[in-house]
DNA sequence: AGGGCAACCTGCGCGC
DNA sequence: TGCGCGCAGGTTGCCC
């Protein structure tokens, strides 16, 4: 047991992939009555506009690149959306009273409401015309998708070998690769014998070739047991995720390593918990 | 121009 | 009991 606490999310990509999977057949087809902002800096951008543009708009589909959602609507226009560490999307009847971490409101000409919650205020939204969504600050560096066909080894040894910091900050940095959080870094160096704090342009061939394919692999086998649930994260109906059930080193500092036998260290790395062991993760300088 | 890091937020757990 | 502090982490923006 991880936590007792069921208070929040860690949505990287598996995660936003199956908040997707689960939200887009509850709200496909609605149309959008009024929009209600409560906490106005989670929209980039002008609220008002936001509002009014999205009036009468029908919501065609909910797609998603990296950790980010892209909802579909008519006449043009998509939200981008990024859950960042604690957002999510609950699809309710209309209600009376909302919690204080109730920030957006859609209502939907059916009454239905698609409420998006976020107790730290982190996630944000903005409003774009269809087709320049990579052209938003957030999707413009973004680099492919692991599991995708642009995610090759030959790209993957070339974008290494241009950065001198530690493989951990690289890999976070979602311009090698998209979608990577805390947990699946740790997770992916673990699995790669890789020590996190190893220079990323000095990993040698066949340690690179490892690491690509634990990425490609481990990413698509996350998002099939449904994301990962640390303390509540849920999809869209409130189901939880299995992977932490194959965690091998986040959380689990202090505990032995499932491979060694040795107790596994945390460290900071870029201001960020890192667990690792010390003894089958090599350094490479 | 790559890289380092504070800032953005709130709730929880811990030490005193 | 209660207060203050550190921690949690994705992204942005600023500075070197």
């Amino acid at each position: 047991m991880i936590g007792t606490k069921l208070n929040k999310t860690m949505p990287e990509l598996p995660e936003v992939e199956n908040v997707r999977r689960s939200l887009e057949p509850l709200i496909k087809g609605k149309v959008v009555s009024k929009i209600e902002v409560r906490y106005d800096k989670i929209i980039d951008g002008d609220t008002v506009r936001f509002c009014q543009v999205l009036k009468d708009k029908k919501i065609l589909g909910l797609s998603r690149y990296g950790k980010y959602l892209l909802f579909r609507f008519s006449n043009g226009w998509t939200v981008v959306s990024h859950l960042r560490m604690e957002g999510h999307f609950r699809l309710v009847d209309k209600s009376k009273s909302w919690s204080k971490s109730t920030h957006v409101l859609w209502k939907f000409t059916d009454e239905s409401v698609l409420a998006y919650l976020d107790v730290r205020k982190f996630g944000r939204m903005q409003l774009v015309k269809t087709g320049t969504e990579f052209e938003t600050t957030g999707l413009q560096k973004l680099g492919p998708e692991p599991g995708s066909s642009s995610f090759i080894f030959s790209y993957f040894e070339n974008e290494l070998s241009r950065h001198r910091r530690n493989i951990k900050s690289t890999l976070l940095a979602q311009s090698v690769v998209c979608g990577l959080g805390n947990i699946y870094v740790d997770e992916i160096l673990w699995r790669s014998r890789i020590h996190p704090l190893s220079c990323a342009k000095s990993l040698p061939k066949k340690q690179i070739r490892t690491l690509w394919q634990t990425i490609d692999a481990i990413i698509p086998l996350a998002i099939q047991k449904g994301g990962t649930t640390i303390r509540s994260y849920t999809d869209a109906n409130g189901n939880a995720g299995q992977f932490q059930n194959f965690l091998a080193v986040y959380g689990r500092s202090g505990q032995k390593c499932r491979r060694c036998g040795t107790v596994l260290v945390k460290i900071k790395v870029q201001g960020r918990g890192t667990t690792f062991c010390p003894h089958c993760q090599e350094v490479f300088r």
